[in-house]
RNA sequence: GGGCGCAUAGCUCAGUGGGAGAGCACCUGCCUUACAAGCAGGGGGUCGCAGGUUCAAGUCCUGCUGCGCCCA
C-alpha cells in the first residue's frame, strides 16, 4: 500500500466493478422495505455544477445509508428535454453550419435534436459516475422518451376535460429572442437604471391636461385609460371624465383603482392593458379594450402608424420626440426599478396579448397545499414548507403553451373549415363535426409540465407496472430551493392527481454553495468552480467529504479547503489503515478484545458515534455527520487509540499482538461501514484490503452490501471513558509541561499518580508503555494520597480524578518554574473568582437546577485545590510566597 | 413594497439557555518505521450595535445597521 492514497485509480476500478455487476440496480422485490429517490432531472445539455454535486452526494448518502440499512434502494436517474436550452444549443450548432431551423424545417430539426442528445445528452450522467452515485443506471429516463410522452399527453387531455387547462387570449410573458410565451417563474427580475417621462394628457373640456410619468412611452400608443388612486383629493374632480391620448387623439376615460400609489410620480397612470400586466389586472376590472402595438418580433407593429417596424427601445426615444414637439413632453428623471428578463437569455420581457393555453391551478392547488399544511409532505428546513404555501395560496393561471419546435406537442388539433377544437390522445383524421381537414397545434408544452410527472411516469403510468406499485411514492426529493416551484409544488400537485399520493415524503432544501464574494457562481463573471476539477485534484471521496462538511442548513461560501480537508481526511483513514494492516498479525481473526482500558472505551465510543451516526443520515444532518467521522477517526482513533496500540501491536508477545490485530480488525471494519455513505471509495477500498487478510474479517462481499454498524449495547462502558479520558488528559498536561518546562526530549520523566479512587488512575498504569511513548514519563506509581508520594521536587497535572506528578530533581532548572506556576496560579484565580461571584448569587443557588449549582461548587473546590497546590509549591521552590 | 436568511478567531464556518469551538492561516519544535496531505506544543474573540426577558444570553424577544436571497 503506498503511503498516500492515489483516489483515482480506486475511484476508476471500484466504480466500473460496481457498474459490470449491476450493483446499483434495484428489481421489485415485494415485502422487501422499499427505499426510492427520483433525482431532480437535469438539464439534459447541462455538465455538472456545485450544485448537482451536492445534491448527489446528498442522495448519493441516503441512498447507500438505506442500503446498508437494509432497504431495497433505487435511485432513478435521467435527464430533463429542457426546450429553450437544448433548442438554442442545437440552433448554435445550425448556425456554425450556415444554417437557420426553418431551413431544416420541423421534422428534419427534430431529428438532429435528437442526433444531438444521443452524442451529448449523457455527459451529466456520466459525471454523476465520477462523484461515485450509486444511481440505477439501466433505468435512467430521459422526459421525452415515448412513454413519458404518450404520459404527458394523456395529462393534457385529462385535464383539458376536466376543465383545468383552456385557450385564451391573455397577457403572457414573451421573449423576442426566444420567440416563444414564457411562464412567470421564468421571468426574473432585474433592477436596472432607466428613465421616468413625465407626459401630459389633454383632458376633454378643460384648460390644464393630467401629467402621468411612465418608463415606457412607447406603449402611449395603446393606452385605453389614465388612472388615479380614488382616495387622491388631487384628481377626484377629474374621475369619470375623459382624457385625450397624446399622438393618438383618442379619448380614453380617467379611472379611479386602488392599485394607483399616489405617491409614484404625479400620482396618476396611464393605462396599458394590453402592455403591462398590472395594467391588465386594472383593465379586468375595467372591462378596458387592451390594444396592441408591438409585434412578437419586439418591433412597433402597423397599428403604430409611423413608428411601425422600429424596435421598441428606439421607438421609445423617436415617439419622446414626438411628444416634445406636441409640447406634451414634461421631463425625464433617472430611475431605477425592477425590468423582467428571460431566465434563459436575459433579453428584456415583452408582455403581449396572446393566444395561449392555459391550466388553471386552483382546483389542483388545494390537495397539494393540504399535504403539506397535515406533514404528509415535509420540508427540511422547515421554513421552506412557507415558502411553498405562500407561493401555491397565491398561485394564477400557467400559461403553459411554448412556440418551439422542440418538446411535447400539444394534443390539440384545429379544423381549417371549422372552429373545432380536437383535443385527443390520437391523431384525428378529420373533423368530427364538419369532416374538414385538421392540423395540429404548431406549440409544444411548457418543459416545467412534464417534468412535473416525473416521479411516476418514469415508473410506467400511466401503465399500472409493477414499478410503479413498489416504487412510488419516492422517500425524498433533494434539491435547491430555486426549484421549489418549479419542480416540487408541482410534482406534488399531479403526484395528488394522478397517484392519489404524495410523491415523496421529505424535501430537502439544500443550501447554496456561493462563490467566494458571497453571490451565486456565474458563468459570466468566472467565479465558477467545476465540481469535475476538484474530483481531478482530491478524489471524490475529498469532494464529496468537503461538500456535506461546508453545507448544514445554512448558504455558503465555497472553500477549497473544506475539499482539502476532505483529502487529508482521506489519506488519514488510508494510512491509519496501513497501519493496522501492516501491523496485522499474519494469523489475526476479527475479534474484539476488551483487555485494556483504551480498548473499551474505543468500541464503547464506537457503539455511541454509530446510534450518532444513524441518527444523523436519517435526520439528514450530513454536515455533522461530516463532522462527527472526522472527531471520531482522527481525534479519538488516531491521535489516542492507535498510539497506545502501538506498543501492543509492535509486541514480541505474539498472543498480545494477536489479540491487538484482530480487535483493530473489527475496529476499522465498522469504521468503513460508518464512513461508506459519504466516503465510499476509500471505505470499500480498505474494506477489500481488510478482507483479503486471509478471510480475517467476517462476511462476504462488497462494503457496500454490508450492514451498517451498530456497534454493541454491551460495549457501552462509561468508566472506560471516564478513564480515557483522565489518560488523555494527563498524557496532554505532561506533554505541555514538557514543552513549557523545556525538558529536553531524551530525558525521561518519572511519574507518581495521586488518585483517591485507584481505578481511575487503571488507563495510565494499563497502558504504562503508551504513557512512556506519547509523554516521554515512566510511572514511578500509584498512591492514594498527595502524601504518600515519597519526597522531592514535582510539577503538578490535574485529570479528571487523577492528578500526576512529574519529577523534576535535577532535570529542571527552578527558575524555569516560576513562569509556569504564576501562569497556573492567575488561571485557578480566575476560576476561583468566576465560580465564587456565581456561588455568591442568592437567586443563582435558589433558582438554577441543582446539578448546575453542584458542577459550579465543584469547579470551585477543583479551581480551590490547584491554588493551593500552586502556593506551596510556590513557597517550597522558590522560598516565597505567591503573590 | 412584502417576506426569508445571515452577521462568532485573519479567512471559511460549527455552536439546539449553563465553563467560546473546528479546518485553514500564524508562531515553536520535530523527516519519531501509518500518515510532512503528517506529529507535538502554542498564540489569537466586547460572539454586528442598542435595549429587553432570565438566577444565567453567542443562544430567546424588540429595535437598529450591514450583507445576501425570494416574491411583487
Amino acid at each position: 500500500m503506498a503511503a498516500r492514497y492515489a483516489p483515482h485509480e480506486v475511484e476508476e476500478r471500484l466504480m466500473k466493478a460496481w457498474l459490470d455487476g449491476s450493483a446499483f440496480h434495484a428489481e421489485v422485490q415485494p415485502g422487501r422495505r422499499v427505499y426510492s429517490i427520483a433525482i431532480p432531472p437535469p438539464n439534459v445539455t447541462g455538465s455538472l455544477h456545485m450544485g448537482h454535486a451536492l445534491n448527489g452526494t446528498i442522495q448519493d448518502a441516503l441512498i447507500r445509508y438505506q442500503r446498508m440499512r437494509g432497504a431495497n434502494t433505487m435511485w432513478l436517474v435521467g435527464t430533463d428535454h429542457a426546450g429553450i436550452a437544448t433548442q438554442n444549443k442545437v440552433e448554435g450548432q445550425l448556425a456554425g453550419e450556415g444554417l437557420r431551423k426553418e431551413d431544416l424545417g420541423r421534422s428534419a430539426f427534430e431529428q438532429r435534436v435528437w442526433a444531438w442528445k444521443e452524442a451529448y445528452g449523457s455527459t451529466i450522467i456520466h459525471q454523476l459516475k465520477k462523484l461515485g452515485c450509486a444511481c440505477d443506471y439501466e433505468r435512467e429516463r430521459f422526459t421525452m422518451d415515448p412513454l413519458y410522452q404518450e404520459a404527458v399527453a394523456r395529462v393534457f387531455v385529462d385535464l383539458y376535460e376536466k376543465g383545468d387547462i383552456y385557450r385564451d387570449v391573455y397577457l403572457v410573458n414573451w421573449c423576442p429572442r426566444c420567440g416563444s410565451a414564457i411562464s412567470d417563474l421564468e421571468v426574473e427580475h432585474v433592477d436596472r437604471t432607466d428613465k421616468l417621462y413625465y407626459v401630459t394628457y389633454p383632458v376633454v373640456g378643460r384648460e390644464t391636461g393630467l401629467t402621468v410619468a411612465t418608463t415606457r412611452p412607447e406603449t402611449i400608443l395603446a393606452d385605453t385609460a389614465v388612472a388615479v388612486n380614488p382616495g387622491d383629493p388631487r384628481y377626484a374632480q377629474l374621475v369619470g371624465g375623459r382624457a385625450v391620448v397624446p399622438l393618438t387623439g383618442r379619448e380614453v376615460p380617467i379611472i379611479a383603482d386602488e392599485h394607483v400609489d399616489p405617491e409614484f410620480g404625479t400620482g396618476a397612470l396611464k393605462i396599458t392593458p394590453g402592455h403591462d400586466p398590472n395594467d391588465w389586472e386594472i383593465g379586468q376590472r375595467h372591462k378596458l379594450p387592451a390594444l396592441s402595438v408591438i409585434d412578437p418580433d419586439g418591433r412597433m407593429s402597423a397599428e403604430a402608424g409611423e413608428f411601425a417596424g422600429l424596435p421598441a427601445e428606439e421607438a421609445r426615444e423617436a415617439l419622446v420626440a414626438r411628444l416634445k414637439e406636441a409640447g406634451l413632453f414634461l421631463r425625464a428623471d433617472e430611475y431605477r426599478h425592477s425590468v423582467g428578463t428571460c431566465y434563459r437569455c436575459g433579453t428584456v420581457i415583452e408582455p403581449l396579448l396572446s393566444l395561449q393555453w392555459f391550466m388553471d391551478m386552483k382546483r389542483l392547488a388545494a390537495p397539494a397545499i393540504e399535504c403539506v399544511e397535515d406533514g404528509r409532505v415535509r420540508f427540511v428546513p422547515e421554513r421552506w414548507g412557507g415558502v411553498y404555501l405562500d407561493w401555491m395560496r397565491g398561485l394564477r393561471p400557467w400559461c403553459v403553451s411554448r412556440q418551439l419546435w422542440w418538446g411535447h406537442r400539444l394534443p390539440v388539433w384545429y379544423c381549417d373549415d371549422c372552429e373545432k377544437v380536437v383535443v385527443a390522445l390520437e391523431a384525428p383524421q378529420s373533423c368530427p363535426e364538419c369532416g374538414g381537414a385538421v392540423r395540429q397545434d404548431e406549440d409544444v408544452l411548457d418543459t416545467w409540465f412534464s417534468s412535473a410527472l416525473w416521479p411516476f411516469a418514469t415508473l410506467g403510468w400511466p401503465r399500472e407496472t409493477p414499478e410503479l406499485e413498489y416504487f412510488y411514492p419516492t422517500a425524498v426529493l433533494s434539491t435547491a430551493r430555486d426549484i421549489i416551484f418549479l419542480w416540487v409544488a408541482r410534482m406534488v400537485m399531479m403526484g395528488l392527481e394522478y397517484r392519489g399520493d404524495v410523491p415523496f415524503r421529505d424535501v430537502i432544501v439544500h443550501p447554496t454553495i456561493l462563490a467566494a464574494d458571497g453571490r451565486r457562481m456565474s458563468k459570466s463573471l468566472g467565479t465558477g468552480v467545476d465540481p469535475l476539477e476538484l474530483i481531478e485534484a482530491y478524489g471524490a471521496d475529498a469532494t464529496r467529504f468537503g461538500l456535506m462538511y461546508m453545507s448544514s442548513v445554512q448558504d455558503v461560501r465555497f472553500s477549497a479547503e473544506r475539499i482539502e480537508m476532505g483529502r487529508n481526511f482521506a489519506n488519514k483513514v488510508w494510512n491509519a489503515s496501513r497501519l493496522v494492516l501492516q501491523g496485522a498479525h499474519p494469523g489475526a481473526r476479527a475479534e474484539v478484545d476488551l483487555a485494556g482500558p483504551a480498548d473499551r472505551w474505543i468500541f464503547s465510543r464506537f457503539t455511541a458515534v454509530c446510534g450518532e451516526l444513524a441518527a444523523l443520515y436519517e435526520g439528514y444532518d450530513f454536515a455533522e455527520a461530516a463532522r462527527t467521522l472526522y472527531r471520531f477517526v482522527w481525534n479519538e482513533i488516531c491521535d489516542w487509540y492507535l498510539e497506545v496500540t502501538k506498543p501492543r501491536l509492535y509486541s514480541d508477545d505474539e498472543a498480545e499482538r494477536l489479540r491487538v490485530s484482530g480487535t483493530l480488525l473489527v475496529l476499522f471494519e465498522g469504521v468503513m461501514g460508518l464512513l461508506h455513505p459519504i466516503m465510499p471509495f476509500v471505505s470499500e477500498e480498505i474494506h477489500h484490503h481488510l478482507r483479503s487478510l486471509g478471510g480475517a474479517v467476517e462476511g462476504e462481499g462488497d462494503l457496500l452490501n454490508s450492514r451498517f454498524p451498530e456497534g454493541d449495547p454491551a460495549w457501552t462502558d462509561p468508566q472506560a471513558e471516564a478513564a480515557m479520558e483522565a489518560f488523555m488528559a494527563i498524557v496532554g498536561g505532561l506533554r505541555s509541561a514538557r514543552d513549557e518546562l523545556e525538558l529536553p526530549r531524551d530525558v525521561k520523566g518519572t511519574v507518581w499518580l495521586v488518585a483517591p479512587e485507584p481505578a481511575r488512575a487503571a488507563a495510565l498504569t494499563g497502558e504504562s508503555r503508551a504513557v512512556a511513548l506519547l509523554a516521554g514519563c515512566e510511572v514511578a506509581g500509584v498512591v492514594a494520597d498527595r502524601d504518600e508520594a515519597p519526597p522531592g521536587r514535582f510539577a503538578t497535572i490535574e485529570g479528571p480524578g487523577v492528578t500526576a506528578l512529574l519529577d523534576l530533581a535535577g532535570v529542571v532548572d527552578v527558575e524555569k518554574e516560576r513562569a509556569r506556576l504564576l501562569a497556573k496560579a492567575e488561571k485557578a484565580r480566575a476560576e476561583v473568582a468566576r465560580a465564587e461571584a456565581k456561588l455568591s448569587k442568592e437567586s443563582f443557588v435558589a433558582k438554577a437546577p441543582v446539578e448546575v449549582v453542584e458542577q459550579e461548587r465543584e469547579r470551585l473546590l477543583g479551581a480551590q485545590a490547584v491554588l493551593a497546590d500552586v502556593a506551596r509549591l510556590y513557597r517550597e521552590r522558590l522560598g516565597e510566597d505567591l503573590a
